[in-house]
Order: structure tokens, then sequence, then C-alpha cells
DNA sequence: GTCGTGCGTTGACCTGAATCAACCGGGCCG
DNA sequence: CGGCCCGGTTGATTCAGGTCAACGCACGAC
């Protein structure tokens, strides 16, 4: 709830990152298939790569606040990121995570939007936007595939609305991890027991709740036989089907 | 709540349709600076013109339905329209309102993610999807327009979680009222008084309240001296500095 | 080891908004 | 003209989830 101190400033850019890039270049990289580069071909990805830094920050740190001019537009290769507004007295939403192959900035704002934060140890390829809204003009691929992207995450959003809007809190937390589960098989990841990088207060405010509302949820699931907690930060969807039909109101 | 009844078949197009497109060419479109067409010089609008076609609509008719295979994008030129997702048991969540000159289908996506209806008589351009995609390929800024405007709603979306996951009742309808006059006046109407063409079930649903609650709450705002109901399809804002304050969780 | 700290859980109680119910007024139809 | 229907308002009561408070446990510092 609170600001968090930065871990590590976000802005700064050492010659040792840009070597890393040029180091360890897109031919092996993991979520190449599943992020915006799966359209581009070598040449292509060749362009997109001199514009690009590859970044590292700890657990924590502050990639950018709201409000503040947008300078970079990033692709999230390791860890999770979470993406939050604040109100004046400190309520607060998160309106988004991110996780491998996900990209940061589709909206191509001039000021971000929202606020966003390492959620765990975090390595990121990140473009200039100013160098990279010039690249779209020569790879139109490049933008139709950002359009798809950001068709994606208005549905995504409209499904959050509603949950915001119309779910119980026992409704919200089934939708909630079977988005995650959904998306960590998308990036081909474990999914039963499904991880759970962020803490409760991460969930509450993702789901419009409060932290003990979250853990009594939980709780009860977990009584219900619906799930099982072998580990604070692990999930196992027991019951599947019975999650599918809460989500969807049942 | 319940279903509506189709006002009008929607999915037809007759050829008196396709003559008016002619007829009334874009010259004279009143939304033609505020809408995706503004980015179009007169040979491009011309390319468009040739896959559009005019549909006027009578209020309550469904545009489409959430899941329908997408087949066309439109262009509203005159009138409201709301977009809204519904749980099986008809809770329902209004997820947006389109005034003239928004676009409605930025998400390019093959199936509508939300059911649209008109609230008022409407008057549309309409584009078949796929040719439109066509289109898109050989207008390179025509596609920008649309990501741009992707990422404005992106925006709103994200402004919109915030509303439903953490303000107030009152919060929420002083944000509802702030943003229906930002619109009217991006668009040149008026803005004070402002008209509200929606009911109060489709403003409850949009602010994820009931009707009482948004009633309850109009009377509040009234008493207050914030603002004024000469109709119950007009507001005046006669205290914005108040609104403002409130939307923001003063 | 033990102390402190941060995160999560649980319990008791409270409250803002939902629910249930009555009523009001305008428009429409017979 | 009267009756009815529909949208909106208001009142009484309930309840899901919030608030406040205690506690447990894992982990790191010393």
């Amino acid at each position: 709830m609170s600001t968090s101190p930065r871990g590590q400033e976000a802005a700064r850019t050492t010659t040792a990152d840009r070597l890393r890039a040029f180091e360890s270049p897109c031919d092996d990289c993991a979520i190449r298939e599943t992020s915006v580069c799966e359209v581009l071909d070598p040449a292509q990805l060749a362009r997109l790569r001199t514009i690009t830094t590859v970044v590292r920050l700890d657990p924590h740190s502050t990639l950018f606040q709201e409000g503040e001019a947008a300078e970079h537009l990033s692709n999230v290769v390791e860890g999770a990121v979470k993406l939050y507004k604040l109100l004046p007295d400190g309520r607060r939403q998160i309106t988004g995570f991110l996780f491998p192959g996900d990209f940061l900035g589709v909206a191509l704002n001039k000021t971000y939007a929202y606020s966003a934060e390492a959620i765990t140890k975090l390595r990121l390829c990140r473009f200039p936007r100013q160098r990279m809204e010039n690249l779209l003009k020569e790879l139109p691929n490049l933008e139709h595939r950002l359009l798809e992207m950001a068709g994606n995450e208005l549905v995504a959003a409209q499904d959050q609305m509603l949950l915001l809007g119309r779910k119980t809190a026992r409704e919200r937390l089934a939708s909630f991890l079977l988005m995650l589960a959904r998306r960590a098989r998308a990036r081909g990841q474990p999914e039963n027991p499904l991880p759970l990088p962020m803490s409760r207060a991460d969930i509450a405010d993702y789901l419009g709740l409060t932290i003990e509302t979250v853990s009594r949820t939980f709780t009860q699931l977990r009584k219900d036989g619906t799930i099982a907690l072998p580990e604070q930060t692990r999930v196992e969807l027991v019951n599947r089907a019975k999650l599918e039909e809460l989500a969807e109101g049942g």
C-alpha cells in the first residue's frame, strides 16, 4: 500500500547492459515465440535489437510511476511485474500482472497511465519509446502485432470490469486463479500446482477486496476441497470444474 | 437486465443503405474531425467509403451479442450505444458507452467480447471487418490511428477498474458525471446541463451498483448542492470543484 | 538462541451498499 | 377519463465484505 523504495534505479542504462543485449542475442530467447517478437523475421529482429537494452531489476524496484513521461516500452523476459493506480489517500487498484512474454506499454501513450513495480527479480528488453515509434513506421507487421496485443488487453480489461463490478469474493478468486493458470500454460510453465509470486495484498488490490477477505476466501476454498495450499505461494487447483463454475457465477 | 428484443435487424444491409452512404458523403459529416477518419486524406477517405454502409437503428435494438463472429466494425455518427457483458444468472456489467465519433471494435477481434445495444436512435457507419483489415494493410496511418484509439480505450478501462475496485458510490457517480461532461465537451456538445441518455439501471450496471444506490446517491448530491436535476435525463453540475474532489477520492 | 519484523490467518464487530417493499408520477391504451 | 405500466425514488432491513484486533509462524540479524 505504501510507496516502495526503489530497489534499483530503473532509468540508468550502463554499457554493461548494452553489452549483455549484444551477448545474448534473441536466437536463444525463451519467450521469442510468444512475445511481440514472434512476427519479426531475422532482419527485422536485428533492427529491433539495435534499439534494445536488456535491464535487470530487483524485486520491489519501481519501473516507473503513473504520470511520468513514458520514456520506454518493455518486453518482460523473466519475472513478474504489477501495474497499479493509486488514489490520493492511498487506496490502490492493481490493473494487471505481467509475466514473461508480456509487453509493457502497448498503449504507446506519452505519459504512463499507471505505476509499475517488479514483484520478483526481473529481466526486461527495453526500447526507447520514440525510437520504437519510428521503427513502427518501417515495420507495419510490428505495429499490427501491437494492435493485436492491445485488442487482447482490452478484452482482458473488460473481463476484469465484470469481475470488479459484479462478482462475489469467491467468484473473483476463482476467476483469478484460472486466469493465472491459463496464462502459465500459454507460456509453457507449470500450471498445477500454480505459483503465486504476488502477495495477498497484491491479490486483494487486484480483485478489489481486502487482504483479510482474500485470506478467508482461500481458506474457504481449501476447506471446500476446491483448492489446496501446500505453501503460501503455491495453489493446487484440485477441482478445476468447480472453479470454472464459480468463476462464471455458478 | 433482461434480454432486449431486437428493435430492428442489424445484420441486414439494404440497397437503400448503400445509396444513403453515397448520397451523404463524408464532406459534411459532423464527426469527421473527431473520429477515426480524421487521419485520412480525401483519396483515402474515398477508399474507406467504398466499404462503408450507413445504418440507422431504433433505440433498444441489439447491434450484436457477445460471442458472435465479429462481422462489422462501426463508427458512431449519431446517438448513444451501451456495451455490456452478462453472467449466466443475469448480472450485467456495462463496460462502456459510445457517443458520436466513437469507434466500435478497435480490438479487431474475431468474435465480439461484449454485446452492444442502441440507447437512442442511432446512425452508424459500418465496415465489414475483413475488408477493413485488408484496407489497413494499405493505409498504415489508419492502422496507426486505431492503435492510438485502442491506447485511449485501455487508459479509460484502467480508470474504470480503479473506480469499480476502490471507489465509493459517491465517488463513482462523481467520476461518471465528469467523464460524460469531458466527453461531451470533446465533441463540442453541451456539457452543462449534461444530458443523460441512459437509464438509472444502465448507470448502475456501469458503476457496479444497484438502481437504488444510484438514485439515493443522486439525491444526496442534489441535497448537497453539488448537482441539480432539472429533469431525470439531465444533470446540472453546480459545484464542479466538489465533484472533481469527490471523483479523486476526496 | 531470542528478538524483531513482515506476512498471513482468524475472530469479533461494524457498515456501506444490497435487498425487499412501498409508493409516486407520467405516458399510453382502451 | 381511468387504469396500468414503467422508470424512478424512498424507506426498512439484511448481509457481504470491511475494519479492528489478536495471534502464529518463518526468517533474518545479532
